[in-house]
DNA sequence: AGCCAGGAAGAAT
DNA sequence: ATTCTTCATGGC
């Protein structure tokens, strides 16, 4: 990816491989308002330029990562591409990339994403950090996990989080931030395991979790919509497991970017 | 009115 | 070890 950092500016430079609409709509991230973006304390917004797109933030470096800069998306997209499923998905979801999203941040968004839908899962996000979020300027941070400690399991109820409310309160008395850090160095096989022994984390959550957070790109997460679209391209298959266990299969190592680009595209059609 | 949303937990088999 | 049922909430 061709860029370069000015001051608070990250400079993108082309259109191919960088698209916020893409990024910021394929489920990866709920956190964002139009083009502005928040993860943890942090807040960027990006306006497109005549050559490309420009990032705003106080903290380039953390966003450089984020965004995962550094990776070649044209080689990726060129590689998936021989796939004949993905030639449609890959030219729909062209700037898609996928985030380095906060670990903590991720584990408590992908637990109330669970049986829920986007607009229902940002409105709660949304209040959690008004309601216990370090206040920025004019935004809130992501609630610290000793704010979050604090509350009572009624609140997370109160904000509309519904059954999922127990999950949250259990949860944070299973993990700290720190103990999901040193989760890093597990192997993936390890790491699902670790995951899935967590309070609202199954096996869907434990690979979003996977994919967005830790960056793995070995998994295949299987919600609804990748369900559908299993069931219209692949075969009729009910069975998440197995349909995971096959599209991994088949995609191997390139699994989350193909995943991403299914689910773009299908929940688009 | 009933179905669906980036499913998981607990019970039943 | 697999399959079935239940679980809040809001949009359509």
């Amino acid at each position: 990816m061709d860029y370069k950092i000015e001051g608070n500016i990250i400079k993108i430079k082309g259109k191919r491989d960088f698209n916020p609409r893409h990024i910021l709509d394929c489920g990866q991230i709920f956190a964002y308002d139009g083009n502005v973006v928040y993860s943890g304390k942090e807040r960027a917004e990006i306006f497109e330029t005549k050559e490309g797109f420009d990032i705003f933030c106080s903290n380039p470096e953390y966003f450089e990562n984020f965004f995962d800069l550094k990776t070649d998306y044209g080689k990726i997209k060129k590689e998936l591409s021989k796939k004949v499923i993905l030639v449609d998905p890959v030219r729909f979801g062209y700037g898609i990339r996928i985030l380095k999203n906060d670990l903590f941040e991720t584990l408590i968004s992908f637990i109330i994403s669970a049986n829920n839908n986007i607009k229902r899962i940002k409105m709660i996000l949304t209040r959690l950090r008004e309601n216990l979020g370090e206040k920025i300027g004019d935004y809130h941070a992501f609630p610290s996990y000793e704010k979050l400690l604090c509350v009572k399991e009624d609140f997370f109820k109160e904000i509309g989080c519904g059954y999922r409310a127990s999950y949250l309160f259990k949860v944070l008395r299973q993990i700290t931030p720190e103990k999901l850090e040193s989760l890093r160095e597990l192997n993936s096989r390890e790491l699902k395991q670790k995951l899935v022994e967590l309070a609202g984390v199954g096996p869907k959550v434990a690979d979003c979790i996977m994919l967005f957070g830790y960056g793995r790109k070995d998994v295949f997460p299987v919600d609804t919509w990748i369900h559908k679209m299993y069931n219209t391209y692949y075969k009729k298959e009910d069975n998440r497991i197995k349909i995971r266990e096959n599209l991994v299969k088949e995609f191997g190592s390139l699994s989350g970017y193909a995943q991403q680009y299914l689910f773009f595209y299908q929940r688009s059609i």
